[in-house]
DNA sequence: GTCTATGATTGTGG
DNA sequence: CCACAATCATAGAC
């Protein structure tokens, strides 16, 4: 308190004892201030340096009373108006150099970049929950998930290390705008101090402040950013899917060999299914989905030889199941055909059963075109068998200048069916496994 | 270490 | 914008 006051006081003596309006005031004039040059420099020195050491040493009484005696001065009121009208001017030309602040673009740009990653503004619904809720839920492919959740707990981190800094500067600048404030307040009563001038002081605080927190702010997009690429560089790593999920793709891509382009619904279900979580932001994860469809596409076309096997695995285990599906279909809807397609598929769809297959293809065939409750699942049931009958020797002539393969038109896709038409004819008695990479390219 | 499989990215054409 | 084709880059097997 005593410092404080005594800082003060010298703040206001050095204040008027430097303002040209002052020469007259009862201050004891500084020692040489003008005048003065060459030699008796060096002794000015000494008694301007004796005096700071003794300002510290004169008692609060002492201080008081000079206060008191300047206030109390016949000119004062005045000296303090002119001085006022001064002040004035200078505030004024002052205000009108440094008018207005534009918004810097760059603490907007910061201010945007930390709004859109969820570290500045409302909490984003429980981040951290969210991600423990989704990894919880995909229990095969957790990777994703547990990545994800890593990843937004590092982003809560910073966030809050983010807030508090923020919150400690505030504080801070906030304090120290008070105390200069009320250093200014008590100031005003030896000098002209305008309500301008304190405003406009509190802005030069905020502003040295606000760089502060710039700084912050740009260390925390650093960090952001670091974190980020990293996590999406995580993220870019290509990593297999699980067995699992890639079963249910080739399940879906070997059934719908005709036309194998899911549309957006089938891509969401294959990737709910597949328990592909978001792996980016958004629908990325149908992309994950239509990425592997393009590349299934590609490379099945590119050496179908070589899926061959692959084909008939996934072709004869839908076969079953759809099979078994269009039984209990047909039985429930018109229990009048005895040729149920599940008859000769028992086991397997081995390759010597494929008499009792075209059979059953056939039949379902027929049922695909009156019976409506098979419907769009007999498509798929099409794609399969004829997949499985078209692996075996003997049947695929009579397949290939069958129009029943493309019961539904869709025959008109001809990229697809033209590059995998091949398939069928070009190879009636090679065994799978057989490299015949020729195809289209 | 190489080699293959495979998910992702990029460039192109319709 | 989508599909395709080529390519990149890495996982995983050996």
């Amino acid at each position: 308190m005593d410092d404080q006051a005594r800082i003060m006081q010298s703040i206001g003596g050095v204040s008027l004892a430097g303002h040209s309006v002052q020469g007259g005031m009862q201050l004891p004039p500084p020692h040489g201030h003008d005048g003065t040059d060459g030699d008796g420099r060096k002794q000015d020195i000494g008694d301007i340096l004796h005096q700071i050491m003794t300002i510290t040493d004169q008692s609060l009484d002492e201080a008081q009373a000079k206060k008191h005696g300047l206030n109390c001065h016949r000119m004062k009121p005045a000296l303090f108006s002119v001085l006022c009208e001064i002040k004035e001017k200078t505030g004024l030309s002052i205000r009108g150099a440094q008018e207005e602040d534009p918004p810097d673009p760059q603490l907007m740009r910061l201010d945007n970049m930390l709004l859109a990653e969820g570290v500045a503004g409302p909490e984003k619904g429980g981040g951290s929950a969210a991600a423990a809720a989704a990894a919880a839920a995909s229990g095969g492919a957790a990777d994703n998930s547990i990545e994800h959740s890593d990843y937004r707990a590092k982003l809560t981190q910073i966030r809050q290390i983010y807030h508090t800094e923020l919150e400690k500067y505030e504080q801070a600048c906030n304090e120290f705008t008070t105390h200069v404030m009320n250093l200014l307040r008590e100031q005003s009563r030896t000098r002209p101090i305008s309500p301008k001038e304190i405003e406009r002081m509190v802005g030069i605080i905020h502003r040295k402040f606000s760089s502060i927190q710039m700084q912050l702010k740009q260390s925390t997009c650093e960090a952001v950013m670091i974190l980020r690429s990293r996590f999406l560089d995580a993220r870019r790593k290509r990593r297999n899917f699980s067995k699992q999920a890639t079963e249910i793709l080739n399940e879906y891509f070997y059934s719908h060999l005709s036309n194998p382009y899911p549309s957006e619904e089938a891509k969401e279900e294959l990737a709910k299914k597949c328990s592909i979580t978001v792996s980016q932001v958004g629908s990325a994860h149908l992309a994950v989905v239509s990425n592997w469809f393009g590349n299934k596409r590609i490379r099945y076309k590119k050496n179908i030889g070589k899926f061959q096997e692959e084909a008939n695995l996934y072709a004869a285990k839908t076969a079953v199941n759809a099979a078994h599906a269009a039984a209990a279909a047909v039985q429930n809807s018109q229990a009048n055909s005895p040729t149920t397609p599940n008859s000769g598929s028992s086991g397997s769809f081995s390759l010597p059963n494929t008499g009792d297959m075209f059979l059953s293809m056939q039949s379902l065939n027929g049922d695909s075109y009156q019976g409506v409750q098979v419907g769009a699942n007999v498509q798929s049931q099409v794609d399969t068998l004829h997949h499985v009958i078209s692996q075996t020797a003997g049947y695929n002539d009579a397949l290939a200048g069958n129009t029943m393969y493309n019961p539904h038109g869709l025959n008109a896709n001809g990229g697809w069916q033209d590059a995998m038409t091949p398939s069928s004819v070009i190879s009636p008695t090679e065994g799978p496994g057989s490299a015949h990479s020729d195809t289209s390219n």
